[in-house]
DNA sequence: CCCATCATTCAAAACATTTTGAACGTTGGG
DNA sequence: CCCAACGTTCAAAATGTTTTGAATGATGGG
């Protein structure tokens, strides 16, 4: 293959590596679908293991997780035994899926916490000192701050994951000039 | 102090470890940074290390880091020549600090990589035999979405960015309710 | 100028994550 | 039913990150 294919090929799937880095997936996860996502071919586990130069344990594993986060699919190859993957090729469904577990439960649970913070110290309220007391008023300002934040987050997440199609540039302007 | 606002106490910091993890800082970093916004008085490094029972070596490195991301203040208290430190409240102020530092770099970088990449196949383009002209056809459609979906982030970040107004609890929960 | 009191540094230790590869399943063709 | 060709698993090795603490540097009071 020409040389400047090669080139892309490798600074394209070092610069997905690096954004799933980013995302908190693995660096291997990133090679793997930026491979996937420029070869017009589905791909082996052993073409992605010699591509990549990795042993077929972590392809293996990592393709799972691929799948799972629905960045890849399994592609039957009629005639072939082996299993065949491709790249889930839209971008704006693969940002959706991961929004929608990992960001989504994240920003919910820390909204939980911090709703039972409040509960706890409004309901300790009549047992603390005066100077507790006032205390728990400067943590509950504190807490509203945080609280403001997450519900920021999660507005911002539903308008994304809203959205059925290609990510409008409008709806995120409307959200942060309001 | 009571039982309720160490526990509240210790929540606020365990979440906003979390938080730090989710963004690529570490552990402690969200812990000393939740210390310090539910401390209404500065601390000092000793009294950090005592609170959350680690090393002084890492609080000082890690006040550091804070304050280069803007996360959290020197404080003079007179008559004392220990470092006080206390947290920047404002919400808005610290996502913006970081988004403009790292954020914005990552996708800039990554638009300047995938910019070369298509000038790299133009500029081959000549060069090639028929097939590899078809799949360098492939790569610009591939690379046209990455594109895309980068050009996307700039533009929401430069919307959050470029928004003075800091949010307040009662503006979200309204805009929600909408 | 010296001492006491802090803050900072950084090499090494502790810890956590990622990757490997040999052993073990599974499946379909013969 | 057996073999060959694959995929999967997981314990251990490699690698990467975080934390410590002893050594060192800085600074103000006396």
């Amino acid at each position: 293959m020409h040389q400047t294919l090669n080139a892309v090929n490798e600074s394209t799937a070092t610069g997905l590596a690096r954004l799933a880095r980013f995302f908190g997936f693995s660096d291997i996860m990133g090679r793997l679908y930026g491979t996937l996502l420029l070869s017009p071919e589905p791909m082996s586990l052993d073409d992605l293991c010699d591509r990549l130069q990795i042993s077929k344990g972590s392809v293996s594993m990592t393709m799972r997780d691929l799948e799972r986060w629905g960045m890849a699919k399994e592609v039957w190859v009629r005639g072939k035994r082996r299993k065949y993957y491709k790249a889930e090729s839209d971008m704006w469904q693969v940002i959706r899926n991961v929004l929608s577990g990992r960001e989504q439960r994240e920003v919910q649970l820390a909204l939980h916490v911090l709703g039972e913070s409040v509960e706890k110290l409004q309901a300790a309220e009549c047992q603390l000192s005066p100077e507790e007391q006032q205390l728990a008023r400067y943590y509950l300002d504190r807490i509203a701050d945080l609280q403001a934040f997450f519900q920021f987050a999660q507005l911002a997440l539903h308008t994304v994951l809203g959205s059925e199609k290609s990510l409008d540039f409008e709806a995120i302007t409307r959200i942060e000039i309001e």
